[in-house]
RNA sequence: GCCCCUGUAGCUCAGCGGAUAGAGCGUCGCCCUCCGGAGGCGAAAGCGCAGGUUCGAUUCCUGCCAGGGGCACCA
């Protein structure tokens, strides 16, 4: 079984094209021809050709609206246009398509032999892992995805664990569909919560309690028992948020969130970075003093109102210190787009970063703005506290050891950045059979078995070319392979919508088409023909090429033994 | 009051403008001399309300109702 893949064979890799593209320039084909010879002005691009896999397999395998969308333009109806175009289509019928039939208000549904699902099975194998649902949607475009970026005053709560697996897994979707991405936490080791910081570290070392406002939890008593630093409010904050960031990306590594780049605001600020922003929206008439203050016209930018950039005592706000940071982004590291992960909670400041933006020469659809909503946790009937100051809640390494790694990641891909999800921790825990990532990592360990089986039993797989996938025609076969050959498209569609969850969705819906195969269509059992065993063995591996690849892009471990 | 998000099955969530809306858990039934039953098969059960756009709306738009989050010279 882990016998390395034969060579692709040059031909397949550059005659295969996805059926559905075959089909679309057909229609295009069809539609042209139809138009000429009724004299209507129609031309269609094959690109714009909506094909669609039905819900139901009676509508066929794929089927296209084409004739209802273009009617209109026709000047005719949809079911005699409809009728015009099948009639073209048959006169020379695309690849594997066995029968055409028109259906309901005007739908072209098309019937496939199964050679369809063949060659897409043997496009995964001979382009495999690595290579398989690569679509390049991003043509090298330079993307930033900012995410989590939570201030180092404590340990990071568990929704900057959920939308950080939001970040990187957007990351690795948006790399896979050919975009150049860097992964960047921003880091806030500067201003007033710093100081607050390093006042409750130096009461907690002189045994008082923390000042009102400050932070409570037990870590700032473990690290003002460590703490032999001078007795400077703000020395005694920068130690400490060094160690809590240190804390923080053990904690992000453990659930596989790696960063390019840590970017320091305290940096950016010393720089003089923040006053050249500043004076360049100054330059632009967008400054004026009041109390003291500088503000800065977002209003006429679109926000609610203005903004202070520098605060009476001369302090930088964070707003002049993110303007400076996205300009940064923009005109001196070049990136083309700039994708940022917020908390919900950070609403606020999406419009006067927008403005500033848009203020300082950069075109603003190049920065999206991401923001997740909030996570509640239960544990059985318990509501679980979260919280940064309060003192006994539970934060993101407390979730990860105790439901896992995996888990943590599937749980947080599983709805939608939009959704404000609630989650039983209960439900999850340990040998429940209520997670997910086992139901998903079961498909991997079957895997995984059969080729220990095949190993003990001594059957080993023939090449490929020297094996006949069209035996492979039982209904659970072919299920398994119409998932795999819809995985560039969930790949491309996930990047585009910036929703990873969509390759969770799809991870879900292989791991249990290949249960059902496996529940189904014994392999290595006495009775099966070699032959058809040999077709089987490349549909298990190209199964696990498929649960790699998406487990992958979520950060999922693809154990091959549970 | 203003801004953002959400209202889909008893619960937690999917759902690309299409033809009879899906999954897991829960409930009620089946299937283990078999490559991992942490599995498979089946049943009951649902788009907050009202308009609009469209050939077609759970999906897009508006209003209402309900829930969450935000409206600092904090970050």
């Amino acid at each position: 079984m882990s016998a390395p893949l034969p060579p692709a064979e040059s031909h397949t890799l550059t005659t295969y094209r996805p059926i559905r593209d075959r089909l679309a320039d057909a229609v295009a084909g069809a539609v042209g021809t139809v138009a000429a010879e009724q004299g209507l002005d129609l031309a269609v691009d094959p690109d714009t050709v909506h094909l669609e896999r039905p819900a139901r397999r009676e509508h066929g395998d794929w089927s296209t609206n084409i004739a209802m969308v273009t009617a209109k333009r026709a000047g005719t109806n949809p079911r005699a246009f409809a009728t015009a175009v099948v009639e073209v289509l048959e006169r020379a019928m695309p690849d594997h398509v066995v029968g055409i039939e028109l259906a309901g208000p005007g739908f072209i549904n098309f019937r496939l032999d199964d050679g369809w699902l063949h060659e897409a099975l043997a496009a995964v194998l001979a382009e495999g892992e690595d290579g398989y649902a690569r679509p390049d949607i991003g043509h090298g475009e330079k993307v930033q995805v900012e995410f989590i970026s939570a201030n180092p005053t404590g340990p990071i709560h568990v929704g900057n664990g959920w939308w950080g697996s939001y970040g990187d897994a957007l990351a690795r979707v948006l790399a896979r569909s050919g975009h150049q991405v860097s992964r960047e936490y921003y880091v806030n080791d500067t201003g007033g919560q710093i100081r607050t910081l390093g006042m409750s570290l130096l009461a907690r070392t002189r045994g008082d309690e923390v000042p009102e406002g400050g932070y409570q939890g037990q870590y700032v008593v473990d690290l003002a028992a460590e703490y032999d630093g001078p007795d400077d409010v703000t020395a005694a904050g920068r130690w400490a948020s060094d160690r809590i960031l240190a804390r923080i990306r053990a904690t992000l590594e453990s659930i596989g969130i790696v960063f390019d780049e840590w970017y320091s605001q305290a940096s950016i600020e010393e720089s003089g970075a923040v006053d050249e922003t500043i004076a360049l929206l100054e330059s632009q008439g967008l400054v004026y003093e009041r109390d003291g203050a500088m503000w800065f016209r977002s209003e006429q930018l679109g926000d609610v109102r203005d903004r202070v950039l520098r605060k009476a005592n001369g302090d930088a706000t964070y707003l002049a210190g993110d303007l400076a940071y996205h300009r940064d982004k923009f005109l001196v590291r070049g990136f083309d787009r700039v994708i940022d992960v917020f908390g919900a909670d950070h609403h606020g400041q999406v419009a006067s970063l927008m403005a500033g933006v848009e203020a300082l020469g950069i075109d603003p659809s190049r920065l999206e703005v991401k923001l997740g909503q909030m996570v509640s946790l239960v544990d059985g009937d318990e509501a679980v506290k979260m919280g940064k100051r309060a003192g006994n809640a539970i934060d993101l390494d407390t979730v990860i050891s105790d439901i896992g790694p995996d888990a943590t990641r599937i749980l947080s891909l599983m709805s939608t950045l939009d959704q404000a999800a609630t989650f039983d921790l209960a439900s999850v825990r340990e040998q429940s059979a209520e997670n997910p990532v086992f139901y998903v990592q079961m498909a991997s360990a079957r895997i995984g078995g059969v080729g220990r089986k095949a190993v003990e039993r001594d059957v080993t797989r023939a090449p490929l070319d020297e094996v006949d996938l069209s035996l492979l025609t039982h209904p659970r076969e072919l299920e398994v392979l119409r998932c795999l050959e819809e995985l560039p498209e969930v790949v491309a569609d996930a990047a585009v919508d910036r929703s990873p969850s969509k390759v969770t969705t799809w991870v879900r819906r292989l791991a249990s088409t290949f249960h059902g195969f496996y529940h189904d269509c014994p392999i290595l059992a006495d009775d099966v023909d070699p032959p058809v065993a040999q077709a089987r063995l490349w549909l298990v591996e190209a199964s696990r090429i498929g649960l790699a690849i998406g487990l992958g892009l979520l950060g999922v471990s693809a154990p091959e033994v549970m």
